[in-house]
DNA sequence: GGGGTTCCGGATACACTTATCCAGAACAGT
DNA sequence: ACTGTTCTGGATAAGTGTATCCGGAACCCC
């Protein structure tokens, strides 16, 4: 439904977002997410490069959301990275009616225009962890893997 | 949304089933849906092994549907030969708590739930022309591409 | 049963996505 | 300015999906 790169980026972002703001390193958002940090580290220059989110390099530095959680939608972040394809024209080679699509793309696009609307009614902030049990990126409760939220002895068990 | 394969074997689906149950060769599909033939062979083999198409070598031969358009639905030929991935459990490394997934993930499954079940409730015969305008796959009414029905002529126009 | 037709299935080539690596530039603190 | 840190961006590798090719088997008709 959607690429491993655009559900990578969401799980950074989310990350990001539950850092309120504090830089953080490639590695420790890497390790929170559970992606290999080389490739983390290009969505990351992908999401700084379109302004969702801003580095800082040196000590101290790394990756935080550029806006505000409530007021970046999940559609921003899937589209920066790897666009909701719609259908606006005859798949076949077909060129000839204009904007009218046959019954199965039509309903194809009727699809990828709901997927759209509801990923852009969906901010950041929503997915931050709305309702108890199931914290955000699924961060159990029971195991405190740590989540890199304050790292006294990570105990370094990415397989 | 789909993959190029699941729509390309939507839209051989559909043109067989215009056909009404008359075998209609490979070359023949290939050109009514625009898909190259070599690769679309494939899909049909696909298809004909999950026991939705038949087919049938020789004279006379081709493919057919091996069940009424009606009581075929899309969810069939999509999961036939790419299936719709639902997320069960949480795809970060952490096993520990159950079905529960969080908010990120959850969403991305209540979006995989409602396109499996809109596609589990698309009957094949409702892609076929239900509204007029807009013929079944895409075929253009000013311009008779002739779209395989019978071929006296085919202006072999696939570029 | 011989010949033309059509599908079957393995092998192969190509393209795009995903993943990795590394030298270099920017930055903070001293 | 020097040093350690961190991102940057190009080059490259691995993996998966898409597309092609071809010999062989099944089939029909004569």
């Amino acid at each position: 439904m959607i690429s491993p790169t655009a559900e990578y980026a969401l799980r950074a972002i989310v990350a990001l977002a539950q850092r309120q703001g504090s830089p953080v390193v490639t590695p420790d958002l890497a390790k929170a997410t559970r992606i290999s940090a080389p490739y983390l580290s290009k969505i990351l220059q992908t999401l700084g490069r379109a302004g969702l989110v801003v580095s800082q390099r040196g000590t101290g530095g790394g990756f935080r959301l550029a806006r505000a959680p409530e007021s970046m939608s999940v559609l921003e972040v899937v589209n920066t990275v790897d666009p909701v394809r719609r259908i606006h024209a005859c798949p076949l080679g077909i060129e000839s009616h204009g904007t009218r699509l046959c019954p199965l793309h039509r309903r194809l696009d009727d699809m990828a225009e709901q997927i759209e609307l509801t990923f852009s009614e969906t901010t950041i902030a929503e997915l931050l962890s709305e309702d108890g049990p199931s914290k955000a990126l699924c961060a159990s409760k029971k195991k405190p893997v740590t989540l890199v939220t304050g790292r006294p002895g990570n105990p370094r068990k990415a397989k």
